[in-house]
DNA sequence: GTATCTGCAAATTCTTTGCAATGTC
DNA sequence: GACATTGCAAAGAATTTGCAGATAC
């Protein structure tokens, strides 16, 4: 499964004339280990102890190798920080952020396809991708609010 | 017309215990002639040889007082920068973004609040605000790229 | 008068980059 | 063996903060 991906990344370097070397091999493992979104620092911490140890510095250019080969989506969900999910058996989804405690959700309403199509097509606009991100409280915040 | 806002953000000092101060004045009155959006260095920029000097530091810390007294709306389109807009005669409104000139244009399609009261009803969540982004190639772009 | 504000420069946070040593094909 | 890649530390970009003097109410 992680090797599909893996031939899929060295296919991918192979066109830009890039090396397939161990650093971006163990990134790239990490990263289809993880089930959740995370951040640059994140993986910088959990590839600490692994069998390879890799720079923040190569952790970043990495990212956006990994990007432009479409396997892994990037996100910018607060303010700073960039952060980042594998799509494997993840199909596209938006995210509900708690204005209260920080905690995304992901949803997925395939109805938005249609309405950006509509949108665009009025404004002659081809469009790629989208972004929603929808703030508010979440369901914990609001019980704990509650007298 | 102007006055109307500066009489708003004056209450909302009020309420917390805040000055209005002559750079705090400057600052809004410049926001309310722009009729686009901006970041916080545009301002900065657009501020000198005005009436009054006012500083960087200043200038954040006002933007965040405007944003939590609902004056300014501020979005993170691009990667780094936050824009700001004043919400002067505009309604809400999302985004197209183009991924080939940055260009943004803006639209307004009501319907997202419907769709977004229907994916938070079902899961339990209380939506405040939200943040739509269609990235993608703008008309101009498309022309270009053709034979 | 007193507590908030301001400007400055230094600190922070996240990310990018220059360079010499290293590794891949 | 050539050229991309790495790690490091330094640079960069946007924003925040600590502090001493200035200002609003």
């Amino acid at each position: 499964m992680v090797e599909d991906f893996k031939e899929k990344f060295r296919e991918f370097l192979e066109t830009e004339d890039l090396k397939f070397t161990s650093e971006r091999e163990a990134i790239l493992e990490k990263i289809f280990s993880i089930h959740y979104h995370f951040d640059a620092d994140d993986l910088v911490f959990m590839l600490r102890g692994g069998k390879k140890r890799v720079s923040k510095a190569t952790v970043y250019r990495t990212l956006d190798l990994l990007v432009k080969s479409n396997l892994i989506i990037e996100h910018q969900l607060g303010d700073k920080k960039k952060i980042y999910e594998h799509v494997l058996g993840h199909s596209h989804h938006d995210h509900l952020i708690c204005l209260y405690c920080s905690k995304t959700i992901e949803f997925d309403e395939p109805m938005i396809e249609d309405f950006q199509d509509r949108v665009c097509e009025k404004l002659k606009f081809i469009p790629e991708r989208h972004s929603l991100k929808i703030f508010g409280k979440c369901q914990f915040c609001q019980k704990k609010s509650k007298p």
